[in-house]
DNA sequence: CGAAATGGGTCAGTATTGTTGACTTAAAAT
DNA sequence: ATTTTAAGTCAACAATACTGACCCATTTCG
């Protein structure tokens, strides 16, 4: 039904594009595709979460916050609010409930017992499973789509995109504060 | 500097791990590895134009409306906000500081004139112009290191990670209503 | 040892961006 | 002439982020 107005919410470009200043190789159309390509994949993926994620009254904060922590086990305080770069503040009320609701589990480090060491419960673990599995079916099927070397593409398109932190953080070197 | 912490923030898991249900041929790690890309590309992506957005007072929901304005010259309100899934009160909040300010122009649909029909400005294309120049670095550079062939892979799997009516919109064919 | 640095916690206040619900106006459509 | 539709608006609320200012315990360093 609503595609039949589709004369309606489509429309050819008005003559306002300024001669679009050719700087580099690539052209702009092909750069605009992929400003929406992130937008709505990255809308829709969060989303297929936030069903389960509503029902337990958490939010996408939370689910950031198990994903880390489950990739991660015995990460400090520290290093996680590098990895997802907000602050103290935000990220302890997220955490002080996601403790509270006995998700996450904490421990004093070994040697250095001002360290909060973060591990996931076996109830938060089986939360993250379950947010985890709405958002495989997504990048499954994609990925099927695609084909390996479609996926490989992905990845370094992907990792060219973040900053250099971050791909030292998802290789396993550097810490996690360069994030 | 702080490389030499490593130690400090990256840890091996402990005997966490359940079985993880082998539901499909995919690995969980490499669908793990897809929630990190996702979630840092799209981070430092969205990063690199909040400065200018900063000098200007305004902010992300700002930038998207300008976005997909500046892509579909006409478009009415209706049509962005399904495009942006948001509810009309919190669009009117962003379009009317856009429209106050000088950055997006409107006129009434010509055979229906019930309509607002959305336009960039002069100064709001050339404010969407420079935030996208911050961001077509990133996604320039990235494009040149994955080679084409890596583009289409990335492609096929950002459009298989979105909802089907993403992909209608991005084709342009389908109603902006059903993305 | 004593001072400084570090990891972590907390209180208070504010901004942005999103939500729901209810109601109005003007223009189409039936 | 009535009903739908596109859009706008008021009010209240919630999630998530931010800044700035502190405090405490532990570790490190001179």
């Amino acid at each position: 039904m609503t595609g039949m107005l589709k004369d309606k919410t489509r429309f050819v470009p008005p003559p306002k594009l300024p001669p679009p200043t050719p700087v580099v190789d690539l052209s702009d159309a092909e750069m605009r595709i992929a400003q929406d390509l992130l937008f709505f994949a990255y809308r829709d993926f969060t989303n297929v979460a936030d069903q389960v994620l509503d029902e337990l009254g958490l939010g996408r904060a939370h689910h950031r916050a198990l994903h880390f922590i489950g990739r991660n086990p015995g990460i400090t305080v520290s290093s996680l609010l590098a990895v997802l770069r907000i602050t103290k503040q935000s990220l302890a009320r997220v955490l002080n409930q996601l403790v509270d609701e006995g998700f996450v589990g904490q421990a004093p480090g070994f040697e250095d017992r001002r360290l909060r060491l973060l591990t996931l419960t076996d109830k938060g673990a089986a939360l993250e499973r379950r947010l985890f599995d709405a958002q495989r079916n997504r990048i499954s099927k994609a990925y099927s789509g695609a084909g390996p070397l479609g996926v490989q593409g992905f990845h370094a398109v992907m990792r060219g995109i973040m900053d250099q932190g971050a791909r030292d953080y998802m290789d396993g070197t550097g810490s996690a504060e360069d994030t």
